[in-house]
DNA sequence: TATTAGATATGATAATTATCATAACATTGA
DNA sequence: TCAATGTTATGATAATTATCATATCTAATA
């Protein structure tokens, strides 16, 4: 972790979306001025589960890991984010404690912004109300589809989904780096590492995919595509 | 359904939440004067999942529950509400339209206001907004907490979890009617029709519950407590 | 009231998934 | 550089869960 230099500002942030629209200048500098920007590397923590949330964070570049204790020191990740994320939205207005761990699975730029200020602009500016309420919304909605589709998919279908997910979603590419171990993709998608891995094996077997160290690349999109679908 | 006569008002509503707190005498009247009140009989569907979303659904008394359509003409029960629930909650501030339908589990009575009254509303009272993010993020919150709970459950901690929740969270009583069906029970836990069968007579046999039709009487709470921390 | 569809119930069996064991390999820190 | 630790890998086996079949009971309806 490493808190960086300010040589940017929001208001002419390449990763500012859409929601800090209906905020005006004296607005984005109320943000601005107590505003850092923290690199955290792969692997470190950014907020615990429990702690107090003191700060909005603002995924500015990189990805990360939600996540939260489950049983017997096993951990379950919610989900993943990835740049121009509002990473401590979710339960920033309902809890005075973080609900979910965050950590960093690159590489990774956080904006961090008093919460107070965040509350206050959506009090005295509806428009950003809206914005952050329909955007938080979204983001709910998104976890309690993807988890209820992987939900009723067996092992093969959820090792699809979750590779199809990474290709299209995230990376945009047919080749791309697993940012996760064999083990946070069970956490992730509800399965023993050992069947992840075993599962992943048959992928590059049957010439579905091909695996290099880390690396993913995936040949017969199709036929994943099916056992996502019927898997 | 019926449409019922207006007899009270939203001020004096003794089923009014917290939330509405933040709103004046004004503000109340104008939800109040476009306000229906329409009454469910068990079974009847009160929105459905893909529909627009032109009204603001308020849980006046009754249960219901909220879902989805899974794979293969299988639905997923997402949540169960009961009285003072915001029940539209839930993807009306990013979605045009219902991500979840809602139908009637017992007689329900639900407050029906137009959704471009709250918008505005969220919009022009900050207090008002800020209650109302809370309260969906904690909706959102408790949904993801018990599905990642039940996900890391076996078939049996699944049952005494869902036993445990009616009992303790829903009627705050040992002996209540199942309002769900063994088939809904199913779409709630993820588990088999037959499973949810077998291992409440199972339960039955060991003495750990009376089913008397749809009656339900917790008889051996600590067993069940167990069961579900550890099964 | 008779009929039909759906809910509850139970058993047998098959399919799926987890667990346990072991090993090779990679990575990190002393 | 060498332990030590964690990750990836694979096989054998056990445990869990779903599926299929069948029967009874219940509730709705013509």
């Amino acid at each position: 972790m490493e808190i960086m230099g300010l040589k940017s500002s929001c208001k002419n942030c390449p990763y500012k979306t859409l929601v800090f629209d209906a905020l005006d200048n004296e607005e984005l500098d109320f943000i601005d001025n107590s505003r850092k920007e923290i690199l955290y590397k792969r692997g470190e923590v950014i907020a615990e589960e429990g702690n107090l949330i003191k700060e909005f964070l603002y995924l500015k570049t990189g990805l990360l890991k939600v996540y939260r204790k489950g049983r017997g020191n096993k951990n379950q990740i919610i989900r993943i984010a990835g740049a121009s994320d509002f990473v401590s939205l979710l339960s920033m207005f309902s809890n005075e404690k973080y609900k979910y761990s965050l950590s960093a699975l690159e590489d990774t730029v956080v904006c961090v912004v008093d919460a107070e200020k965040i509350k206050n602009l959506v009090k005295t500016n509806g428009e950003f109300a809206l914005d952050v309420i329909g955007r938080m919304s979204y983001t709910y909605d998104e976890i309690i589809d993807s988890t209820y589709r992987i939900r009723q998919k067996q092992l093969r279908g959820r090792i699809a989904h979750i590779l199809l997910y990474f290709s299209k979603t995230v990376y945009k590419k047919k080749r791309f780096e697993l940012p996760l171990s064999r083990r946070e993709i069970a956490e992730l998608i509800n399965m023993t590492t050992e069947n992840v891995i075993r599962i992943l094996s048959e992928f590059r077997k049957d010439k579905i995919i091909q695996i290099e160290k880390k690396t993913i690349i995936i040949i017969d999109k199709g036929r994943l595509e099916k056992i996502n679908k019927t898997g």
